[in-house]
DNA sequence: CTTGACCCTCCCATGGTGGTAAGGTTCACG
DNA sequence: CGTGAACCTTACCACCATGGGAGGGTCAAG
C-alpha cells in the first residue's frame, strides 16, 4: 500500500503520514526504490491516530495512547489519567471561549450596527485599554 | 519610554511588542541610537490590542478593529460585523469542545481507572480505527 | 572604567497543517 | 519501445502566536 492508498483508507493527508512518521508515531517500511509501504496494521495505526485527534487529543498525548494501545501490560489508570487531564484542559478552554461570547454577546447586543461610528464594542475595548488612572 | 516600560504599561511581552511592530499594527519612534520610543499613543493602542487579545480576537482581526478605532467615520455595523463573525467562530469551537468533552467523560466514566489493561476509552478509540469492513 | 541592566537584530523552536519545487518511478496506452 | 500521467521522494517555505537565546551595542550609576 502506497501513501496515497493510505491517506485515502486512514482520511489523513500524506504530508500529515508523513509528518507523523517523522515523528516517531508510526514507521512504515519502504520498497527498494524507497517509497513507504503501509500493512494493514500501520492503516490502523493512522485510523487510530485520526480517531484520537478527532477527541481532541494533542499529537504527544495520542504518541502517549498509541504506546498504551500497543502495552499488552497498561493499566486502564494510565489511560484514564491521561484522558482526564485532557479532559480538564477541554475544559478550561471551554470555559474560556464562553466567557469572551458573553461578553462579546452583551457589547454586540448593544451595538446598533448602523451605518454611525458609535460602538460599544470598540468603546469597551478601547476603554479597557486606557491609561491606568494611578 | 523604552520598550521595557511599555510592556509593564501594558502588559504585554517585549517579544510581542517588536512582533506587534514587525507586521504594523503600531510603529513607535526611535532615539538616535535606534531604541524604540513609546508615547502614551503607543501605550493605548498597545492596551487595546491586549484586551482585543483577550477577547479572543485574531491578530488580523484586532489589525482590522484597530483600523476602525482609528477611523473616525466608521460604522458600527463594520465593527458589528467583524464581531458577529468572531462569535460565530467562537460558538462553532465551543460546540466541537463540547462534543469531545462528552464523548470522553462517557469513556471515562466507563474506565474502571485500575491496574488492569481492559480500557473502555481506548478500545473506543481502536474501533473506531478498525479497517473499513467494505 | 567597570558592571549590570537595558536595548538592538537575527535565528530557532513550538504545533499542526498546507503548499510547492525539483527530481525519480511506475504503469498503461499507443 | 516511447511517452505522458500519476504517482513517489526530499527539502524547503508559509501560517499564527509566542518564547528562547546568541551576539553585540548603550547607558547610567558606582
Amino acid at each position: 500500500m502506497n501513501i496515497g492508498e493510505a491517506a485515502k483508507a486512514s482520511g489523513i493527508s500524506r504530508k500529515m503520514i508523513r509528518y507523523y512518521e517523522e515523528i516517531a508515531l508510526l514507521e512504515p517500511g519502504r520498497t527498494a526504490n524507497g517509497y513507504r509501504v503501509y500493512a494493514p496494521q500501520d492503516i490502523h495505526t493512522l485510523r487510530f491516530i485520526s480517531a484520537a485527534r478527532r477527541l481532541g487529543f494533542s499529537v504527544p498525548d495520542v504518541k502517549a495512547l498509541l504506546a498504551l494501545w500497543q502495552d499488552r501490560s497498561r493499566s486502564s489508570a494510565d489511560v484514564k489519567r491521561l484522558t482526564d487531564g485532557h479532559l480538564r484542559h477541554l475544559r478550561a478552554r471551554v470555559a474560556e471561549l464562553n466567557a469572551m461570547i458573553a461578553t462579546l454577546e452583551t457589547l454586540a447586543g448593544a451595538c446598533d450596527g448602523d451605518e454611525r461610528p458609535d460602538c460599544p464594542i470598540i468603546n469597551r475595548i478601547a476603554s479597557t485599554a486606557e491609561p491606568d488612572p494611578a
